[in-house]
DNA sequence: TGACATTATCATGCGATTATCAAAAATGTA
DNA sequence: TACATTTTTGATAATCGCATGATAATGTCA
């Protein structure tokens, strides 16, 4: 459903957001509980960074630290930068002429399902990620 | 959502779907009607009949039917001979530990989504993609 | 200032998916 | 039999996500 970069951004932001504000968590901190290479968390973390979801700070007792509170930052928005799910692109199939005017067969019914799941990532926010 | 592999195989079997049995469709017609390079397309066709989903015929008059009737034919079954989603991972943050016993805090509402995206690829058949 | 910790950035390799090209095998037909 | 047609198969390339490693930039603290 999720690629792999996207998963570990969720996890990331999740514990973070189980953490101390204004307490940075530096990014090994982070590899090691989501359980990813530390390196490439610190891209994933940049990428967030850059999208202003995560505030950074650099020199020591630096790390990462939300930019926004955790129950107003939907998962749609961490996901949205790894995947694209979505954006655009709406039949099943493919189809370019698909749309609501011109349907494809199952265009109501997948819409349906394509419609919970928008629901769930955009009302779904970091603070239901906390344990 | 599904992969390009995914989607050129579901419409090239709508396709088939639409025309008379036992009359096989070339493989370079069915790319015409699907937009996907012939080639290409012969080789998804060709991983479909050693699914037992599709039938070949080779030389003149040859060409590829559906082995199996519409109405009985899901479209999960079709989809998972290209994309692997939902078998084995469960969990949206894609957790190890994570499991019916022991779930991660959005474990039951993403549940519920993605039961509903289960029940769409498992009850949706072929004969529902035509037109 | 100088030493050090930590993020930011660049360059590269690997593997899977997507796609192309062409040769080989099978089948019907003249 | 010889040929045209069509699937089957293998070799190869393009692209992308995932991951690694090294180096640069920037901040803290003694």
């Amino acid at each position: 459903m999720l690629s792999g970069s996207a998963q570990y951004a969720l996890r990331a932001v999740a514990y973070l957001a189980g953490h101390d504000a204004d307490k940075p968590v530096r990014a090994v901190e982070l590899a090691e509980a989501v359980d990813v290479p530390a390196n490439y968390m610190g891209k994933i973390l940049h990428r967030l960074v850059r999208a202003g979801i995560l505030k950074s700070v650099r020199g020591m007792h630096g790390g990462f630290e939300l930019a926004i509170p955790a129950d107003q930052l939907s998962l749609r928005v961490i996901v949205s930068q790894f995947d694209h799910r979505g954006e655009g692109r709406k039949c099943l199939l493919g189809r370019d002429e698909c749309s609501d005017d011109d349907p494809c067969p199952t265009h109501e019914r997948w819409g349906q399902v394509s419609q919970k799941i928008d629901e769930f990532f955009g009302t779904t926010t970091v603070a239901d990620l906390i344990d």
